[in-house]
DNA sequence: CGCATAGTTGACTACGCTCAACCCTGGTGG
DNA sequence: CCACCAGGGTTGAGCGTAGTCAACTATGCG
């Protein structure tokens, strides 16, 4: 992945990249700003939020290591969402009109974006499956699941509050910790502090 | 956009492109076949599904005119869904590793595929905040302004069936029914046959 | 030590699902 | 031309689950 490396970058663009650290509650851009950049996380975890009218918030989706940020404003000039800093960031910050025109010329940086972009579907996908599942528990349990095939494990180290995950859920933290509740009382899972263990029978 | 139209195509992947037709009912591909192509559609549109064990089958997502399909398999060699006609069809079928490498080749191919990827996960990023509207005819109503805004017109035409769209918004088709109602006995929309008239008080 | 925040538990409410019946339309065949 | 049927859509009644609001505990931080 040469577009994750900055220094693996054409020289042209190379010198106009640049990283940027973020503390906690920090915005990374603001929804209506000129989308200038194109972002991807290095350390750290964001969260994208979009307002309608003052005072209306709703929570778009959140953003790990590896993940883009901006991408949604590629071909539009402002951006539609605001960024901000859940925990301590680094993020690789992009030019975007520069990034565009070096996509034209090195094919390999395209081939690199692509292969983010369709990471990102495939998320946005499994979020959207996981909705369709009515029943809290057992969109935890798939939740999970995904969380320990994608890890190769069966031990989970959540290392985000649970209300966040209960966000990315679409539950409120009193169904999720309920829904928590009676896994666990169902021998599907193990809590111990921040860890889950998924239980063999469970897996399948 | 040089990915639509197969003329437009380099000569080496055009000769390998083609047209497929397909009647209502129709497969395109299976999951877990080889994934040899990258589709575009044409005309109709297609369901994506997804088996688990045998009798249990999930809705991915709806495809239309301009959407890809197989997008998610660009890099991974076998489909993780089914796409089925619902009506009759016509897709562009495009090798996959030859598009692949004609990308490397034409950077304009591959600004064309990042533009239809972005737009696609505007789409899948659009079904989720609606998923985030608890209530039936908010979630509704906030879909109709969407294609409102979409087709910049307050009459919608549903070319649909309602048993459809209730899928995609993830109701059930007796819940659509009844937002439907609610919407319309509200002012906030008309209903003859299958359009919808979104009243001006209701668009912002 | 005091405060803020995350997480948990309880009681109540409300909304969407389920199941059932019914209407309506289009298509098919006698 | 009508009878029949299948499927979409609508409406009703009852149920179940997640949301809401509230109280409480635990934890970390100043």
């Amino acid at each position: 992945m040469k577009l994750l490396s900055k220094n693996s970058l054409p020289p042209n663009l190379r010198d106009r990249t640049f990283i940027k650290q973020l503390v906690t509650g920090q915005r990374l851009f603001q929804q209506g700003d000129s989308a200038k950049y194109f972002f991807i996380v290095q350390t750290g975890r964001f969260k994208l939020i979009r307002y309608f009218d003052t005072s209306n918030v709703i929570n778009l989706e959140f953003a790990k290591t590896g993940d883009s940020l901006g991408d949604r404003s590629i071909f539009t000039d402002v951006y539609d969402s605001s960024a901000i800093a859940l925990v301590d960031s680094t993020v690789i910050v992009y030019p975007k009109q520069l990034l565009l025109s070096s996509l034209l010329e090195d094919p390999d940086l395209a081939g690199d974006l692509i292969a983010i972009l369709v990471k990102k579907m495939q998320s946005l996908q499994v979020n959207l499956e996981l909705r369709n599942i009515r029943l809290a528990h057992q969109r935890l349990l798939q939740y999970l699941r995904y969380l320990a095939t994608a890890d190769n494990d069966r031990v989970i180290n959540l290392d985000r509050p649970y209300k966040e995950i209960a966000l990315e859920l679409g539950f409120t933290p009193e169904t999720l910790s309920r829904a928590l509740l009676r896994l666990e009382q169902e021998g599907k899972i193990d809590r111990q502090q921040n860890k889950i263990i998924l239980h063999n029978s469970s897996v399948a």
